[in-house]
DNA sequence: TCACATCCTGAATGGCTGTTCAGGATATGC
DNA sequence: GCATATCCTGAACAGCCATTCAGGATGTGA
């Protein structure tokens, strides 16, 4: 009985999820002052209608949207730190997931929409809150790890983990805004190197990765 | 004959100023996606109709008291740093004016919507650009005449002066979203922090203002 | 004084869009 | 099979708001 209703109930969630992630597409297209519920419900290929039986209301639809895009954080930070890995490494990783670059300029866009409706809107502000405060959570235990295996040496660990993060959200804003002073693929250099100033320790023991030649403008 | 009619053209003009005046309270308080003719018109003292008549649409009116707070950053600019100074007196100037507490955070509220409007709107986006580059060439004159003069020592100006820049740009967005963790009076000396690191200056070179003294948590 | 341009206003107008609603389809439990 | 709950839809509905408009006031130039 529960596995014909499990399977026959498939449907309803399966077109409820398509709906949750049409409202995160619109919302990284167009912006939250630019949502509509028309274009979540053609996105998703249904009707208004629908969106609204589901989610109630256009800002409940672009609140759990919002959420959704939150867990994918969670579990993209969680999935690709390897707890068993030197300070190094780790603060490697974060610089690079930080700085994804390429389909990840939609996520940043996503987050300077929620900066912005966080100046009024108590919910947004939460959101961001805990966002960053994990981030930065995650950059201060990379330090201070480092700290305690001799590989970095810092003397405020807490300011350098406010600036790192600040400087990537200000080095994110250029990206998304794809200021041509500050190329994307230049993003993660220019935040390691500052990483490595911060935390003195040499550079090149951040870049490990192999990069292309220098490749002077094509 | 001119004198009658100037004086008397003076009236329908300082509406206008007025009008001008209030589209800029009213971007500040309720930001692009809020911001409405009537409460334009209402902050100005009146009519929804006069705003219309003077600026033809919303959209202008906004994007000509965007303009007019452009050209206040510019005077700023230009009134704040004295050209005469020594670098490290002028990167100090420069610190201070961007980070500047108190009602320059409504600025940084404004800068904050500017981006996310720039993401879809050219204008914006140039508007953006525009002060941006002019903020971080004074940065970069700053940093050059610092070296030329032996005050500081910097490896690559441009990246240090792009890095700066979205230090502040990142902090300003911690400190106007009033995280706890950045704290208004902290985001001055968190980014001289950084800057005396990037440009190898002794810190206390460039704080000479006195401050209350450490004040741990009363 | 008269014609005219500028400045201003209250009252429509019209478009957009979130939300409601009445009912139809479909599946479930008995 | 039948009653019922869930799921879904097209068609209104209703509010908000930018913009238009017709005309009134005011000042100007001759």
């Amino acid at each position: 009985m529960t596995s014909r209703t499990s399977l026959a109930a498939k449907a309803p969630e399966e077109r409820r999820r398509r709906i949750l992630a049409a409202a995160v597409e619109v919302l990284k297209e167009k912006g939250f002052a630019g949502a509509r519920i028309a274009d979540i419900a053609a996105m998703a290929g249904t009707s208004p209608a629908l969106v609204v039986y589901h989610f109630k209301t256009l800002d409940g639809a672009l609140a759990e949207a919002l959420g959704s895009v939150e867990d994918d954080f969670y579990t993209d930070l969680a999935h690709a730190l390897p707890p068993k890995a030197g300070a190094v490494e780790r603060l490697r990783v974060i610089g690079e997931l930080g700085c994804d670059t390429g389909p990840a300029v939609g996520n940043w866009a996503l987050w300077m929409e929620v900066w912005v409706r966080a100046l009024r809107d108590g919910q947004a502000r939460a959101l961001r809150r805990a966002l960053d405060a994990r981030w930065r959570q995650t950059l201060r235990e990379c330090i201070d790890a480092g700290v305690a295996e001799g590989s970095f040496r810092c003397a405020d660990a807490q300011a350098t983990a406010v600036r790192l993060a600040a400087l990537m959200d200000g080095l994110a804003v250029q990206v998304a805004l794809r200021d041509p002073d500050v190329p994307e693929d230049r993003m993660t250099d220019l935040w390691l190197e500052s990483a490595a100033a911060e935390l003195d320790v040499p550079l090149r023991h951040l870049i490990k990765t192999k990069r292309r030649p220098p490749a002077k403008r094509p």
